[in-house]
DNA sequence: CAGTACAACTAGTACGTACAAGTGGCACGT
DNA sequence: ACGTGCCACTTGTACGTACTAGTTGTACTG
């Protein structure tokens, strides 16, 4: 009423085209003949229905397809319960991460809100988004951006951040001990007889500084100074078989290469195998994370494994350590990683590499 | 007041411990010296302020740290303007139309709200978590259940499916023409000699009977009726390389493989290049989706282009026209897919292989 | 039989925002 | 002088839920 011809045109504001209104609470109550709050109380599981008011409440719910409204729900509680994932998904160990989540969240009561780092959107629009929904701490994975606005900020979440380029006050930090894997793997490479272990950093990545120092460290401390090489590259593919193929182009290839993720090390092999170099014989691999990729059959990677569930788990508890017990002072939160050993790495070849096996 | 004794007691409910209220627009109004309504109007861009009076309300806004509730925007706005999105992370080519949904979303004026199916939670709650969030509508990527049930729910979103496993009633479905795909894999391996062309299915997965389909069609087209081999598999790198070691176990390989998808062909080609088999001397190797694993430069993949900013777009524009344009009647809309042709397909050897390449 | 305790309920309000319906003041035209 | 129109603003209410503070009725206690 009072709409004269307004039939086809509630497309710019109004209910959705055709859309019926969802049903309420309220609706509810009325149809069960009780008040709001008490049908308020029965979905909330508390004390004060009679078993058989609930179980009509129960019933009508079901009757009109009722659905409890998350916006009112939020406005009205005074917690949110609610984490916000800030992560990329182009990273299979950041997606391990992700997936791990969900069951550490639910199990200290708290809600997922994911939020993708896509190109087209910068982190800070995405963030917004997050406390827009009042998310209570705000998860971040392997992000490479600044953000130490958001840790000081009035009111601002807590911040809990896995793998981060840089450590910002007023956040916890759920990271690995970089240097010990790198140790692991240099050691369990030296065990087979390698001296000449190349590197493949990750360049500006999260964590790649670190297994940069990690590396050097454990050369160093086998007596291996002159045998470092880092060769920068990032963490994708397509960076590991550039240095392949540089590698290719050398009169020496190293024995063994320890690459700065799965992926690069995905892509060193690859292009080695191309190549006609044969892994492990001619060259060993080692990539970082223990992701579903190093553990494909055809790939077989002995790989420095970051334990994802264990990172979702500790990360959410540090959250909930900050939100429900009080904690003010920052955690920085160490994770062992262990080196899996699988196909990609043997004894060091003794022979020199024939230049025509390289480079048909 | 009125709270005694209850500084450090608030963990289980009340505000979290030790984070201050965040301001909201009333708080921006009080310091200003306007009304709250007001302050609305400003922040909506809406006639009625004076340009003075805006300056004043933006700058007491970044003063006080001020970011909208979402939660009370979406609960007294009409419309939600938001999108779900439920999908998997682990096929590339799902994710890449993930992130081609942002920009698309935003161009129809809506915001993601980005749901992951993993296997710790169902899809039915996954679902509700969106409705709860007021989602208008809902795309699905790649899903392989049946819900049936939301589509004819009172007051259920709108659906829009992309790549489902099964049409159903009252969504709209953005698919490929996996036929015509499939014939321009066949025609170009054809047009190379190529005669011997199995194909390794996706078994259950979405689009997979459309593929074993236009493979055979195909085949048929060309005369090569006798030469169909359907190997079963899935979307994963393990069948691509299950069905690897058979094909090596027998005496004699088909000169070219069309498979399930990207990850299927990877597998494949990952085992194919390990056990000596030259890729594309002794097999071609054809993938589907052309997702970022085809473009490495080690895989380097003839692949079945969908294009992924294309299907996000034409989504989200079905969600539009059913939210903005009243459209009720259910849309099919079939994109045509295109041949990428890289370096894992040449010519069809005419050579018999020798056993002893095989295996060693 | 009064008093108490408890179960089962209701009324009312608050959360932060959007929006409809005003109000007051000023400039303008006739 | 008076109406008209507009700008800049305010008041009040609604969204759907959660939660406090009641209110009723019944059973039990001494």
């Amino acid at each position: 009423m009072g709409d004269p011809g307004g039939a086809g045109r509630s497309a710019e504001r109004g209910t959705p085209v055709g859309r019926p209104k969802r049903p309420t609470m309220s609706d509810i109550a009325a149809r069960v003949g009780v008040s709001q709050a008490l049908v308020s109380l029965v979905f909330r599981n508390q004390p004060g229905a009679s078993s058989d008011t609930r179980r009509r409440v129960f019933q009508a719910a079901e009757e009109l397809g009722y659905r409890p409204d998350t916006a009112a729900q939020l406005l009205r509680r005074t917690r949110s319960r609610q984490l916000g994932v800030l992560f990329t998904m182009r990273q299979p160990h950041d997606v391990g991460i992700v997936e791990a989540l969900y069951p550490a969240a639910r199990e200290h009561g708290y809600t997922l809100v994911l939020n993708a780092m896509v190109d087209t959107r910068d982190e800070r629009q995405a963030m917004d988004e997050l406390l827009g929904l009042r998310c209570e701490a705000i998860i971040t994975i392997g992000t490479t951006f600044e953000r130490h606005h958001l840790a000081t900020e009035v009111g601002g979440p807590s911040i809990v951040e896995i793998n981060p380029l840089t450590r910002a006050a007023g956040t916890d930090v759920v990271r690995t001990a970089e240097r010990n894997g790198m140790r692991q793997a240099v050691d369990h490479l030296v065990a087979q007889g390698h001296r000449a272990i190349a590197h493949i950093d990750g360049g500006a990545m999260p964590g790649a500084e670190e297994r940069r120092r990690g590396y050097r460290a454990a050369m160093r401390h086998h007596g291996l100074a002159d045998h470092i090489r880092v060769h920068p590259g990032d963490y994708t593919e397509e960076s590991g078989a550039r240095v392949a193929r540089d590698l290719l182009a050398r009169p020496e290839l190293p024995t063994a290469v320890i690459a700065g993720n799965d992926r690069c090390a995905h892509g060193l092999l690859g292009t080695f195998l191309r190549a006609g170099v044969s892994v492990p014989d001619d060259v060993s691999i080692v990539g970082y994370d223990d992701s579903q990729l190093a553990r494909l059959s055809f790939i077989d990677l002995t790989s420095v494994r970051q334990d994802a569930a264990e990172a979702a788990e500790v990360a959410v508890r540090a959250a909930a350590e900050r939100l429900d017990g009080g904690r003010t002072a920052d955690r920085d939160i160490v994770l062992d990683p262990t080196l899996v050993v699988r196909g990609s790495t043997g004894p060091a070849r003794t022979r020199s590499m024939p230049d025509g096996d390289l480079l048909r």
